[in-house]
DNA sequence: AGTGCTATCTACATGGATGTAACTAACAAC
DNA sequence: GTTGTTAGTTACATCCATGTAGATAGCACT
C-alpha cells in the first residue's frame, strides 16, 4: 500500500478569508475570544496556523479583521432594516423586530462586548452611519414633524439600540430571572416606542 | 553601605484578597480580562505572582473569586437602591438614577460582557434576588394594584435592566453617535417608566 | 510538459503565563 | 526568647500561543 499523502487544499485567498472568518466567528460565539487561536481555528480548518499568519499577518490582525467583519454584518443588517422599513408599510414592531435581528443574528451582543472589553472602539465607527440612518429613516416614516424634535428622534433610537445591544448581550439570563419569554424585550421596546415618539414635553 | 534588602509586609488573608481583587478590578476595567495576569497584578502590589496562587488556588480561582466579588458589589448597590426607594419618597427618575448608578460605580457593563464572553452565567445568579426585590419595591412603591399586572411589573424591570446594561456597556460611544449628554439615557427611561406603568393592554 | 506564483506545510525559536517545590521571614502565642 | 504557623519568596518546570524560514505543491498559463 502506498503512503498516502494528504492533498492539500489550495484556495484563492477571498476564499481562505472567508472560510477562517466564519470559523472564528463561530469560536468567538461559542467558546469567547480566549478560543479564537491560530491554532484552533486552523485546526478546525484542516491548516496549519502558519497559513493564518500567512493570510492576515498577526493574530492580531485575524482579531481586527474578525471585528471588522462582524461590524460590516451589523450595519448591513441594520441597514437592511432601515430598507424594509422605508418600503413596507412599517409598524412599529416590524421596526423593532428588524433591529432587535439585526443585533441577534451575527451575535452583536458578545461582538460589543469583545471591542468594548479590548477598548478598540474605533471598530464601532461604521455602526454611527447606520445608526444615524436609522434615526432618519424613523423620521420619514413615523415622526410627526410638528410633535416630534430632531433631539427626541435621536434619544428614541438611543433607547431601541441601548435595549436592542442589552438584549443581545444579557436578554437570556435576565429574562430568565424575571420569567420573560423570548419576545418579551422586544414587545416592551414596540409598546413603548409610540409613547415616546407622541411625547411633545420640555425640550429634554 | 548594608545591602538593603527589602522588608516583607504580611498581610492577613483577608487583606491580601481585598487588595488583590482591587488590583485586579481595575486592570480588568482598563484594559481588559487579558490584562488581569497573575503577574501582572502582583507586579502591581509588588508581590510575586506565586502568592496569588497561595492566596486563590490558581489564575482561575483569582477570576472566579473577581467575578464573585463584583457581582456581589453589583448586586448589594442594587439592594441598597431599593432600600432607598422604600424609605425616601421616590419619584422615578430617583429609581432610575439609582438603577443606573448602581451599574455604572462598579463596571458592571465590563463585568456582563466578561462573563457572558466566559460563558459563566452562574456568577450572574446573585444579581436574581437583587432583581426580583426591584420587581417587589416598584410594585409596593410605584404599581398600582388595580391597573399593573405582576407580568408588567416584571417586565418594567426587564426593560430597566436592559437598558441599564447596555448604557453601562456601550453607553458612552453609542451616545457619541447620536449626539446625546451623559444623562439622556436614564432620562428617557425614566421619562418612559410611567408610561409603561400606566399602561393596561392585553395581558402581554 | 514546463514554468511561475504563492497558498500551504514542516520545523524550529521565543516569550509569556501558569504551576510546583522548597526555602525564608513576619508575627502571634507561649 | 523560643517556637509554630503561614504569608511570601526564589528558582525551576511546563505548556501554549505566536512568529520565522525555508521547503513543498496546487494551479494557471504558456
Amino acid at each position: 500500500m502506498s503512503i498516502e499523502r494528504v492533498r492539500r487544499r489550495r484556495r484563492t485567498p477571498e476564499e481562505a478569508r472567508l472560510e477562517v472568518l466564519a470559523c472564528a466567528r463561530a469560536r468567538l460565539l461559542a467558546g469567547g475570544p480566549d478560543s479564537v487561536t491560530l491554532k484552533a481555528v486552523a485546526d478546525d480548518l484542516g491548516m496549519t496556523h502558519a497559513n493564518l499568519i500567512h493570510h492576515f499577518g498577526s493574530a492580531e490582525g485575524l482579531q481586527s479583521a474578525l471585528m471588522g467583519s462582524m461590524v460590516a454584518d451589523l450595519s448591513n443588517a441594520l441597514d437592511a432594516a432601515i430598507a424594509r422599513l422605508r418600503t413596507d408599510e412599517g409598524a412599529p414592531l416590524e421596526l423593532i423586530n428588524a433591529v432587535f435581528d439585526a443585533f441577534a443574528e451575527g451575535g452583536a451582543g458578545k461582538l460589543a462586548a469583545w471591542i468594548v472589553l479590548k477598548g478598540d472602539l474605533t471598530h464601532l465607527e461604521p455602526v454611527r452611519a447606520a445608526v444615524n440612518g436609522l434615526v432618519e429613516a424613523i423620521r420619514d416614516k413615523l415622526g410627526d414633524p410638528l410633535t416630534t424634535s430632531p433631539k427626541q428622534l435621536s434619544s428614541a433610537v438611543l433607547f431601541i439600540a441601548l435595549s436592542a445591544f442589552g438584549e443581545a448581550l444579557i436578554g437570556p439570563p435576565l429574562r430568565d430571572m424575571l420569567d420573560q419569554d423570548e419576545e418579551a424585550s422586544r414587545q416592551v421596546v414596540a409598546g413603548l416606542l409610540p409613547y415616546f415618539l407622541l411625547k411633545a414635553e420640555r425640550g429634554q
